[in-house]
RNA sequence: GCGGAUGUGGUGAAAUUGGUAUACACGCUAGACUUAGGAUCUAGUGCCGCAAGGCGUGGAGGUUCAAGUCCUCUCAUCCGCACCA
């Protein structure tokens, strides 16, 4: 057979068309599997990250419908976002024309890819009926308390001129755009995430085994619990009167109570309430106003250069020695972790050793190490054994943590709490290209909810965008409406959706049939059956960003009661990044493949086989043109030895004791292919050994010339790879055995006994 | 600084539980066929050495009959977090 991959593939892509060969069925009594690969934002074209991202999860998704399972393997466009807006103010293009015009094309490229998605549960994340079900979700989020507005400072990139949450801050700088984050006082609308803080901790347990233990390392560390001592410390009568008796104390957190006889002064962050009191009072001498000032300017990335810091000249009350305190401003102190003040224990804390040497702040030992000596230069972090610390002298550091702490409850000085580093989640973008808070500002009813029968709100086409202020704001009529509630004139809310919301449900939204698409988002008994997600598979940079967001939105539709799962996906796979010339693909770098060249200079099956070959998934992935070329080689003499094989419906019985010893080897090659395929898509998703297994067995069939062995050994193969070479695969298999070995195979361990005689 | 990962031929990589290190492929060398070959096929290809032989999984130790795999230390690279009190 003579190797010609467009015509095999258009041939099989059509019939797969007409045949709806990739719906899932809906019938639950059967044994599903639910394949998703990470849907992608609509750019314009695909690029080799998508094709290894949909690559791997087909070759899942194929497997398992050869197994006889039900699989779901559905694709979808998550639409919503800046580079449409962006491409409207460059190019004049209307973001909604470029969105769907982008995904028009890329619905072909993903096609001409032979990838075996659901068509008919496609669907835009920009649609409005997507929006309408979610801004429902956001009504029911909000009447629960999952949501409110605050005003704040929040991270503003002057680029995109919007908000970003505190997860799209990278390096102090925009996630998108690279740009410095400044900080900006607006009011916003926020998910409490954090009231399942604890939740989203915890369940990282259940993820142990499905879940890539850096991406579990990573969400711990985001969340970032602490468990610790809070107490007050009040002023002495004469800081008091100094502030005018408007304040008494303010608290303190440490997770280190066993060095609280250490501490010799405390500070404050520079934007603490204390300090803007002082500030707007005039309590402080000119020349520390202005450092403080300086300080709050100071982007995230100046302040963590050097440690700075002014005293305030007023002292509070050590709550177990009586000692005086010194209060002072440092700028190393966060305001949104803890309380925005700290107790300091230079002689156990790096931060407090530094700034207590830039400054000549005394430095007081009360933890010595169990063996050693205390070093001379620097702080001593680790634990050990108190002294010079009243009763607790003595004690290991971790029993007195517990000791000091019930000292501090029981005498009502402070008591033992918990602190996350996660912040709740802020979804405001004043932009256009998003979906629509569904809120309406009454001057009488203060801020309402859209009612749920008028939605979706849906975004107005005529709009002008021009990069300056937010397009939804600035349109003529958009924005006007009558209160929901009493009916009077009211504005509607003109910000729109951080897009990490709409990929925070849209693989719930898969599991819906499309025949209830209209009237709901999704049905409990299909989310029962489909959910969670099996295999996921996507890009580690989402390892914080979109898995932490979708596993807290799975939790809030259970509490909604529209679910019942805890964890959206069961196996998660994050693939590695393709390189080339030893660094990432980028246009700008200028070191891309196109996969559209690829697919026609070698068809899609070279593309998909190179792909998983090169490199296990999980692994970078460096680009080989040569490679390819071999790729592609192999499958034509593939092709061509398919004439070894003859026609048949059932594999060829073999009596194995007959047969010759290159025979006995080619049968034991074909097999041990056969089980290594097995454990790949069971366990292991090396793809790559899997391969070369296949091509083992080829190397050993060419070894010999029996036609019952070729036949057997194609009945095998082609079923092993149709996974990863689907086209090529439905061809040899249709012509040799009408397909009817697309089931798995049974493994004879009869080929795998040794000969002992020749 | 903290956390995680990775180090194996010229290259991408394999070795699943400690059991023949380098499977499979790329590249390279030689040959066959050919007007030609960037097609195809055949043979070879870890390093040193004419050979016998020796040496080889970042480095140094250790456990073991046996170590790429386990333990200790160390070096390098990559990734994530980064003043979280």
């Amino acid at each position: 057979m003579e190797y010609k991959a467009s015509e095999v593939e258009n041939k099989w892509q059509k019939f797969w068309e007409e045949n709806e060969s990739f719906e899932p069925k809906e019938d639950y009594t059967l044994d599903k599997k639910y394949i998703l690969s990470m849907f992608p934002f609509p750019s314009g074209r695909l690029h080799m990250g998508h094709v290894r991202n949909y690559t791997i999860g087909d070759a899942f998704a194929r497997f398992y419908r050869q197994a006889g399972k039900n699989v779901l393997h559905p694709i979808g466009w998550d639409s919503f976002g800046m580079p449409a807006e962006n491409a409207a103010i460059k190019n004049g293009a209307h973001p909604k024309q470029w969105t769907y015009d982008n995904i028009d094309y890329m619905r072909s490229e993903l096609s001409r890819l032979g990838l075996s998605f659901s068509k008919k549960r496609e669907f835009a994340t920009s649609d409005e009926l997507y929006t309408k079900f979610e801004q429902g979700f956001i009504i029911d989020m909000y009447e629960k308390g999952l949501m409110y507005s605050k005003t704040g400072l929040l991270n503003w990139c002057e680029n995109d001129q919007t908000v970003l949450a505190n997860e799209q801050v990278v390096d102090g700088c925009c996630w998108r755009c690279d740009t410095p984050v400044v900080k900006k006082e607006m009011n916003q609308y926020y998910f409490k995430i954090t009231d399942y803080s604890d939740e989203l901790l915890n369940d990282l347990n259940k993820l142990e085994d499905g879940w890539p233990k850096q991406v579990l390392t990573m969400q711990e560390n985001w969340i970032g619990k602490s468990t610790g001592l809070e107490f007050d410390l009040h002023f002495d009568a004469a800081s008091k009167t100094k502030l005018n008796n408007a304040f008494e104390k303010f608290d303190v957190f440490t997770t280190r109570p066993d060095t609280i006889y250490g501490v010799s002064y405390c500070a404050l962050a520079p934007e603490h309430d204390i300090v803007t009191y002082m500030l707007e009072n005039n309590l402080l001498p000119n020349e520390v106003s202005a450092e403080i000032k300086k300080m709050k300017n100071a982007s995230s990335i100046d302040r963590q250069k050097e440690k700075a810091g002014v005293p305030l000249n007023i002292s509070v009350v050590h709550p177990l020695t009586g000692a005086s305190i010194p209060v002072w401003i440092a700028n190393f102190v966060l305001m949104d972790y803890g309380s925005g003040a700290v107790m300091a224990v230079p002689a156990h804390d790096d931060r407090d050793y530094d700034f207590a040497k830039e400054y000549n702040l005394p430095i007081k030992s009360v933890i010595k190490p169990k063996k050693g000596e205390l070093p001379i230069d620097k702080a001593f972090t680790e634990t050990g054994i108190l002294f010079d610390s009243g009763e607790f002298d003595g004690l290991k550091s971790k029993e007195s943590q517990g000791k000091i702490m019930h000292h501090f409850d029981t005498n009502g000085l402070g008591k033992k709490v918990i602190n996350f580093k996660l912040k709740d989640w802020g979804v405001s973008r004043q932009r256009y290209w998003g979906a629509p808070l569904p809120f309406i500002h009454c001057e009488d009813c203060g801020l309402v909810m859209e009612k749920k029968e008028n939605l979706p709100v849906a975004l107005p086409e005529d709009i002008e965008i021009t990069g300056e202020g937010n397009p939804l704001d600035h349109h003529p009529t958009w924005k006007y409406c009558k209160c929901s509630q009493c009916g009077k004139d009211a504005i509607r809310e003109t910000d729109t959706m951080d897009t990490f919301v709409q990929s925070s449900w849209y693989f719930l939204r898969y599991t819906a049939s499309p025949s209830i698409w209209k009237e709901k988002a999704f049905d409990k008994k299909e989310l029962d059956y489909w959910m969670g997600v099996d295999h996921y598979i996507g890009g580690i940079e989402h390892a914080i960003l979109h898995l932490l967001y979708a596993r807290f939105f799975t939790k809030v539709m259970r509490d909604l009661g529209y679910i019942n799962t805890d964890e959206p996906f069961n196996h998660l796979l994050t693939q590695g990044m393709v390189l080339k010339d030893g660094t990432k693909m980028s246009k700008s770098k200028g070191n891309t493949v196109d996969p559209d060249a690829l697919v026609e200079k070698y068809g899609a099956d070279t593309a998909r086989l190179f792909i998983l070959f090169a490199a296990p998934p999980t692994q970078e992935l460096e680009w080989n043109d040569s490679a390819v070329e071999g790729a592609f080689k192999f499958l034509k003499r593939f092709a061509d030895r398919s004439k070894n094989a003859y026609e048949t419906e059932i594999i060829p019985s073999i009596n194995h004791g007959m047969l010759s010893k290159t025979e006995k080897a080619a049968r034991n090659k074909v097999y041990e292919a056969l089980e290594r395929a097995n454990e790949v898509f069971a366990e292991r998703h090396t793809f790559n050994t899997l391969i070369a297994g296949v091509m083992e067995a080829m190397n050993a069939l060419n070894e010999q010339d029996n036609a019952d062995v070729w036949t057997e050994g194609y009945w095998i193969i082609s079923s092993i790879i149709e996974p990863i070479v689907p086209h090529l695969c439905w061809e040899v298999a249709d012509k040799l055995f009408k397909r009817k070995n697309f089931s798995p195979a049974e493994v004879l361990q009869e080929v795998f006994t040794v000969d002992t005689l020749c």
